[in-house]
DNA sequence: CCGACTTTGTGCATGCGTTCACAAAGGCTT
DNA sequence: AAGCCTTTGTGAACGCATGCACAAAGTCGG
């Protein structure tokens, strides 16, 4: 089962870090090709990403050796090595569980579709939103969830759903064979060993821009007496 | 300017990596106070926000010794500890930029308000979206920006614009005073120096499940040759 | 064909984050 | 009051990530 020997130097352990700066390479590269731009330094690359030079070279440098010194990286190439590495040369599909809000602005959202993504099925419980179409695709009852996921060979599942129905919902993805979640639901997900859960809070994400607003503004204002203070009004 | 000797072993440079997990634990908190649960161990802690007791513990003791050895932390007293160190015992205003599919579902999310953020404005640039009212606020033209960051006195921006649009946004609201932003936006924000910006990226969250599922399938399969394929359809 | 110049790829040092393991500290029972 | 039991808070070791600085390797002009 393991190849690792026939690629070189070329070593099969890329860290987290890396993997999660190589999308944003990819976007910059994007940007880039647009523009006709054939071959870019990492000083330019690393720019328009919104790193340094040094790290994006580190970063790159676990993938292989694909640049040339004295002139940089042809942005065709890197664009196909990254989208391998990152897995976006086959097709992914993708089934969204939950369209309230959230789930219609992913279903909406085109940035999938560019790379390797297929919404392939969206699922909800509310037989209000059963049966309506977004973006060309109808909305499936829940209860079809295991045929579908199979059906649809879907590896990844988004879950907008509310907080209350994330676990069972995740549940059910898993057994279906899902290996991969996404989960927007305000809970901490128990999967078994060997599934990937990533978590985007959106809440999370404001309490921190918070703390470094305050730190800011002077750093946190209580002592001791606040917390009687506000526990009972006296 | 620097008053950090005042509260004993309180040391006030907490962690980066700390700061991101406060939220989980303050979530956890909140659900073991729903459920009338007074003092709550390490262990059980650490396991309801997914993390390791050791982990949680030198996290808290980054805020202080609110602990009570033997016995645990005490779940009221601990939220409010971590409220006041994340900012959220005061309230900040918030405002919404860009009121698409994404938008919308920000402002309808309930996970707010109840975390002291108050959606103080929502603003598009869209003549037809403009004046809709949504959760109760009405959509301004994005012409008043300045104005309304000022009357409102808002520090957090939420961009959740088209990517073309985001840099112009994001440089008039810093014009305005704002130091925190929070970016739907797939681009790579530039702000000045004290402007805190997070970025949420739907696509590179995918992406990175995408590089495990991947890895779990057996690795990326091309060599070489593939990409002269890929280029010219021969 | 050679030498100057550019840019990559990486060894090394440093710092941050995680985890282990345990002493210190409190409560509870007898 | 004394000892046992539980759990915190933290010192220390380890591992990962970052950034510097430079040798290696390539291009390009003459």
């Amino acid at each position: 089962m393991t190849r690792r020997s026939t690629l070189g130097a070329r070593n099969r352990g890329i860290p987290e870090a890396t993997v999660a700066r190589l999308p944003v390479y990819l976007r910059a590269l994007h940007t880039l090709a647009e523009r006709d731009i054939v071959t870019v330094s990492s000083e330019e690359l690393a720019a328009a990403a919104g790193v340094n030079s040094a790290k994006l070279r580190k970063d790159l440098s676990h993938l292989g050796s694909y640049g040339t010194r004295g002139v940089g990286y042809e942005v065709q190439y890197l664009v196909y090595q990254i989208s391998r590495e990152l897995g976006l040369t086959q097709d992914w599909s993708v089934a969204i569980v939950g369209l309230g809000n959230l789930g219609r602005a992913l279903a909406g959202y085109g940035g999938f579709a560019s790379r390797g993504f297929r919404m392939a099925a969206l699922l909800d419980a509310d037989p209000v939103i059963v049966g309506e179409r977004i973006n060309g695709l109808t909305v499936e009852h829940i209860d079809k969830l295991e045929q579908i996921i199979a059906d649809c060979a879907i590896s990844i599942a988004v879950l907008a759903v509310p907080a209350s129905a994330a676990q069972p919902v995740c549940d059910r993805v898993v057994s279906s064979g899902v290996t991969s979640i996404l989960n927007f639901a305000p809970v901490v997900l128990a999967v078994p060993e060997g599934v990937d859960v990533r978590k985007v809070d959106l809440s999370i994400e404001l309490q921190i821009l918070a703390f470094h607003e305050q730190r800011k503004a002077g750093g946190p204002a209580g002592v001791e007496q606040e917390y009687l203070e506000a526990v009972d009004g006296s």
